[in-house]
DNA sequence: GCATCAAAGGACCTTTATATCCTTTTATTG
DNA sequence: CAATAAAAGGATATAAAGGTCCTTTGATGC
């Protein structure tokens, strides 16, 4: 459903709000080695989060990714549109050029309610609720090692 | 969600399905027309579902494809099954290897939620009920031209 | 059995996604 | 201001998806 890319992102936006709250502004290298994602490829992707202001960048000693609070934090919608445009959220899954309400194809209703179940959810999610997560033992950011053999 | 293979495939059967109740059975060059896709990829495509046996042909004049009674009519499921593997039904939207109930990732809940309801959708849905919709006139099988005008 | 018709199969091409490498720009510190 | 650190940007490489073309195989009708 998602692409790697996006998932990169994603994971990559959600240790920066981790080391943000321990006033701390992660660079290139240390984000790819902690969401186990390549480092060229990430810094790519990074640079496309900061080109669309969902999150910030200072260059040269002491730089690194951050968030800034003026601006409202990215959800995971947001994530995603930057990353994949908006085709996710409205194509047909039978493939049709112009399948809608009034013109479905045969699985519109079907499919509609669950892309769109996908969208509400998106909205909800954001990159501050899933940090959260990690932060509170819920969640892993990463490949886990299982120690508990 | 799903790829364009796959809606090719899916737009296919139904076709093939449509035409079968009509005792026919259509040829490569008049599917891929009818659907409204490339002839030489729609042929590759049906390839694939006749070596699943989703689907059967014959050779030469007279020769096309068509369904037999004796196997279970394909579902959704069969043909995204078939398409794009079963990845599409378990991966982490996070892209984690190991994510599980056990040992989420923090989207792992809700984004579980919308790809077990999308795999209970296409469970439920069938070659058959879609054509049926298109036989009804309750639904259509390529693009429409607006006569409405 | 031969001509013909239609699917199967193999080789190849194009585009998009994923990924790497190298250079340039910008900020910081001594 | 020079050295250094780090992101930005450009060029290029690789893999996968999407797509085409040509040959082979098998069925049918005469």
């Amino acid at each position: 459903m998602l692409s790697r890319s996006t998932a990169y992102a994603i994971r990559a936006l959600v240790f920066i709000q981790l080391e943000n709250w321990r006033e701390k502004r992660p660079g290139v290298v240390e984000i790819a080695r902690e969401i186990d994602a390549p480092g060229a490829f990430t810094a790519k992707i990074l640079q496309t989060l900061t080109r669309h202001h969902l999150v910030h960048s200072m260059k040269g000693r002491g730089g690194g990714f951050f968030f800034v609070r003026e601006r409202k934090e990215p959800s995971l919608y947001d994530v995603v549109h930057v990353m994949e445009g908006d085709e996710i959220f409205n194509k047909c899954g039978f493939g049709l050029k112009d399948c809608s309400n009034e013109n479905p194809c045969p699985l519109h209703d079907q499919y509609k309610a669950v892309r769109d179940e996908f969208t509400r959810l998106v909205h909800t999610i954001t990159i501050n609720s899933m940090a959260l997560k990690v932060l509170q033992g819920e969640a892993v950011l990463n490949r886990m090692v299982n120690l508990t053999r």
